[in-house]
RNA sequence: CGGGGAAUAGCGCAGUCUGGUAGCGCGCCUGCUUUGGGAGCAGGAUGUCGGGGGUUCGAAUCCCUCUUCCCCGACCA
């Protein structure tokens, strides 16, 4: 390509608007523009980016067995309504009319089109287990759209359902999907984790999330030091503390602890360590019987909302109590509360129910109690896992412990069961000629966020870096003084038609006037992996200049080897 | 949706408090000179000061209102 004919939109400045390194520099680099919020164009260069993106997974999916299909954004109401999701999705699904006042909504999701499609389409077991994808535009009207590309309302997405008569198969395919992911992100040049996940909204029981490792994700991902354990931090299970709990050696004890609300404050008021305080929370219940449930973590550790919502007793989605409920019920403010003495239902953390001779809430504005006790002094019934794990927690598997880092979340695997087919009734008769509810999976890929990971993953001062397969283009030609030196024009040219026709992508930096450190700084934002030189002073010798971009050193190679010298490095 | 900020040329911003001719840098166009890492000189184009209403002789500036965008919290590829 010449680059007289295509359109670089670099821009020296950086936006303001931009937070992340990536969308500051597919901003300046002039790969997207932004039309609103959450919503983007993308120009040429960024477009050939998403596009390689797209064919590398394209083709891992079709070598996993997977078959293309591509479904409308647009989706009829029913089919939502027949899922459920029509009244569960909330705000994030967007719905209209159309001029005959019949609802739609723009898929955020395919599972309802697919299931539609296959229970139409497939009638016997014979036909199973069968996998289809799509790569599409999928619009999630988030509340708050951000980080560019990352995190954009409508965005690009590889998503696959799979379909089957039973659990083996299911699992069979998940394997292959996971293999498939782990090929498809290493083919991509990015350093990923898969993780084990929460399941999330979309339902279902088995799922593995994969985390393309950056300080700027929006996830904390546990690692075992020792062994290949991964999980969110929303799913990683905080194991007990091994052994049994210290005898009690104090005497319960009411201190005035006057104005002392929060761990910190009351940690140094006593000055006890705030792994020795037992830190109570109000949440509402999920039946009339007990509105009010407490949940006691050590004063150290985090709430964990995921795990706790998922107890018996308490409301799904976790909802704090407020401040009235809690002095109305309970007789004193939040910063108060303990578990002694307390008339509601208490589910105490694994962590929290290990403490001997803690410090609690007295349940009474303005004081706490010292030398608490489980059992002695207040009963212990309800012992769970709810809280975050933190850097230093023995790994669940034994093996290690766990440290926390930050991850992007590029691809997401489920095993779905039959939560979706069971409500739309998409059955198969199997060998033995009886109706059967398929079992299903789902594979997700988001596209257009790879393109954002990798720059996270793949950038200096000047710019991109980017992995070679990605690259939009392999090679940027840079000719000196081209308007004024013949030989460099000619040498240009014939390196130019040499190269393309070797199958090279080069970007020929062909404009008459433009200038070298102009030249060579958007080369560096754009990140294009392998540059040459061509400058009057190297042909005198024969040579031209060579650089890789992402080791920034200059070194001369003969003008008669440089097609092989680079067929050679692209590799 | 709550809390906080912002909207002035393509981009980045000043001007607003204290009302009085619409500014700066980058970019863009023309010409000349330059040309081995974001050139110099000269000339030039570009604005419903986010929209609507009001106050005023006069509004980017003061008041009301709407819209959009950004940041911090609960969802997700």
């Amino acid at each position: 390509m010449r680059a007289s004919q295509y359109l670089i939109a670099t821009q020296k400045e950086t936006p303001s608007d931009a937070e992340v390194i990536s969308h500051q520099l597919m901003i300046r680099a002039g790969m997207i523009r932004k039309l609103a919020a959450g919503l983007y164009n993308w120009l040429p260069l960024g477009l050939k980016v998403l596009r390689k993106v797209e064919t590398i997974v394209r083709e891992e999916m079709n070598r996993a067995g997977a078959q293309e299909v591509l479904m409308p954004v647009t989706q009829p109401a029913e089919l939502w309504q027949e899922s459920g999701r029509w009244e569960q999705y909330g705000p994030e699904l967007l719905r209209m009319s159309d001029r005959h006042d019949r609802s739609f909504c723009l898929g955020p999701t395919h599972e309802e089109v697919i299931t539609d499609l296959v229970r139409n389409q497939i009638r016997s077991y014979k036909q199973l287990p069968a996998n289809f994808y799509q790569i599409q535009t999928k619009f999630r009207d988030e509340i708050r759209p951000r980080f560019g590309i990352m995190r954009s309302r409508e965005f690009i997405m590889k998503d696959a359902y799979s379909f089957h008569t039973d659990q083996a198969s299911l699992q069979q395919t998940y394997n292959v999907m996971h293999a498939a992911y782990s090929a498809i992100f290493s083919r991509l040049g990015l350093d990923f984790r898969p993780v084990l996940a929460d399941t999330g909204s979309i339902g279902g029981s088995h799922s593995h999330e994969f985390h393309v490792l950056a300080t700027s994700g929006e996830d904390d991902i546990a690692f075992s030091t020792e062994s290949d354990y991964a999980a969110n931090v929303e799913m990683a299970e905080a194991v007990a503390p091994a052994g049994v709990r210290p005898a009690p050696e104090q005497d319960m004890t009411e201190v005035a602890t006057p104005g002392q609300h929060s761990i910190e404050q009351v940690s140094e008021f006593l000055g006890i360590a705030a792994e020795q305080i037992a830190k109570t929370l109000i949440v509402l219940g999920d039946d009339d019987e007990a509105p009010l449930v407490a949940l006691v973590v050590r004063g150290d550790h985090e709430l964990n909302e995921i795990k706790a919502e998922k107890l018996h007793g308490v409301a799904a989605p976790l909802t704090f109590a407020s401040e009235a409920q809690v002095k109305e019920t309970l007789g004193c403010s939040v910063g108060s509360i303990g578990p002694v003495g307390l008339n509601i239902p208490v589910i105490v953390d694994r962590s929290a129910a290990y403490l001997a001779d803690f410090v609690c809430g007295a349940n009474k504005d303005g004081f706490h109690l010292t030398g608490a006790n489980w059992e002695r002094d207040c009963p212990i019934d309800d012992v769970a896992d709810i809280r975050n794990v933190v850097p230093g927690d023995p790994s669940p598997d034994g093996k290690g412990t766990l440290e926390i880092k930050r991850g992007i979340e590029v691809g997401h695997i489920f095993q779905l069961g039959t939560k979706y087919s069971e409500a739309m009734n998409a059955k198969v008769l199997n060998e033995e000629g009886r109706e059967q509810v398929m079992i299903m999976g789902c594979y997700g890929i988001g596209v257009s966020r790879v393109v954002a990971a990798a720059i996270e993953q793949n950038h200096d001062d000047k710019g991109i870096i980017w992995p070679e397969a990605l690259a939009p283009f392999q090679v940027a030609l840079v000719p000196i003084n081209m308007n004024k030196s013949e030989q460099v024009r000619e040498t240009c040219e014939k390196l130019y038609a040499e190269l393309t026709t070797a199958g090279i992508d080069v970007l020929f930096m062909d404009e008459e006037k433009a200038r070298l450190g102009v030249m060579l700084a958007d080369i560096e934002l754009i990140g294009i992996p392998h540059r040459v030189v061509v400058g009057d002073r190297g042909l005198e010798n024969g040579e031209v200049e060579y650089c890789l971009r992402r080791e920034g050193e200059n070194r001369n190679i003969p003008l008669n080897q440089v097609t092989e010298f680079l067929t050679q490095a692209i590799g």
